[in-house]
DNA sequence: GTCTATATCGTGATAGAC
DNA sequence: GTCTATCACGATATAGAC
């Protein structure tokens, strides 16, 4: 047989039981939230058995909490990734609309999950990962203190220009079943107009945040 | 003893037992969600007993559907009342946010309960809410129409500006823990954060809708 | 590692006394 | 209307066989 190092001594993840249930769990919680779903279906969702999920995570809040936190790392480095690369900051909050939106579509549920399931008590780790500091070690902070100083960027600090930013990407996401319901607008009809809000929002948020010299 | 009218034959909204579980049920929901709390619960914080619970509402389903109604119901009219005067429109909606702010100020939990809850089956009655309808009815998308044929209001469909108004508003309630972990903010400095929020994107929103000319 | 079986508890809902 | 007692069920978690 081959010799896989120490650190593929664990069977691949993909497949492994560990990971299925990991994966069942994040799609469960994620759909339902901790407090509605159970342990058993998580455990069916991933073809496995109750037992399993406490063999391996000790608990239901254990699992929890491992998946709530995977999770708030991914919903950082989605917002993340587009302040490393070296372009002007008005392009980078231009492409950070575009690629928000994109990676919400994809996960459409994460930012409700979030904003309800944060308020647990199990939940409660943002505070030890350090999201703001990793952020300003991307060094978009001093681009925009930079800007601001230089003119081209209006004077608004730090939290409430992330505040702006997160609530015109986020918003149409965690409140979708009430826009759908309150305008009876089809999945199509929604998608379409996200597809025109993302455009509104962007103008609006450039306007403001970039003001054009008189 | 005094002769009321039929209509008085009730006892005193107030004081009434069914009133006092309403409004337990109503805290308790808010805080923790259907699926986070019970009927003894409830129960236990109106001061009574489970089978009085069922007794007046028949079941826990039965008695969220009402609390959720009557919730999006508050959440509607905290919206709509600003519309029926006859301020011109840049007041409007200067006015809804400042009000939008100062009623989420006094029910912060209201719009996670109602993002979130929506999702639920038991919650779907939305549609017959007529919301979108009841809103048109005082008049204001015609005067945004007006606004806009003039050239006083920026071309934007119906659907997106309300977004937008509600984006704006609504979600550094929706995410507050998660803003104030990020930022390591204490109550008083979230509650300042807010009112420099609120400044914000009044000036952005009013900027975008109401564009000076040139 | 994986299963079945089980212990213990809390839940929603109701029956029946007062 | 209000209470206590109870039923039937499903939850989390674990013990122990394989």
């Amino acid at each position: 047989m081959f010799n896989f190092g120490p650190e593929m001594t664990k069977t691949p993840k993909d497949s492994s039981t560990e990971e299925k249930i990991k994966e069942a769990a994040r799609r469960v919680f994620m759909a339902k939230g901790f407090d509605g779903c159970s342990s058993r279906e998580i455990a069916r969702e991933a073809g496995m058995n109750v037992a399993l999920v406490n063999y391996y995570f000790r608990s239901k809040s254990q699992l929890f909490q491992l998946i709530f936190r995977s999770t708030l790392e991914d919903f950082l480095l989605s917002m993340m990734d587009i302040f490393e690369s070296d372009m002007p900051l008005e392009n980078k909050v231009r492409i950070f609309i575009e690629r928000e939106y994109e990676f919400l579509s994809r996960h459409p549920e994460m930012p409700v999950f979030i904003m309800s399931e944060i308020r647990r008590e199990d939940a409660c780790e943002i505070n030890n990962m350090n999201m703001v500091e990793r952020i300003a070690a991307t060094g978009v902070f001093d681009e925009a203190l930079k800007a601001q100083e230089e003119g081209r960027m209006r004077k608004i600090d730090i939290i409430s220009t992330m505040i702006i930013m997160m609530a015109n990407c986020q918003f149409p996401f965690l409140a979708s079943p009430l826009i759908k319901g309150m305008h009876k607008l089809t999945d199509e009809q929604f998608e379409q107009q996200l597809l025109l809000h993302k455009q509104y929002v962007t103008e609006m948020m450039m306007g403001y945040l970039f003001p054009v010299k008189q």
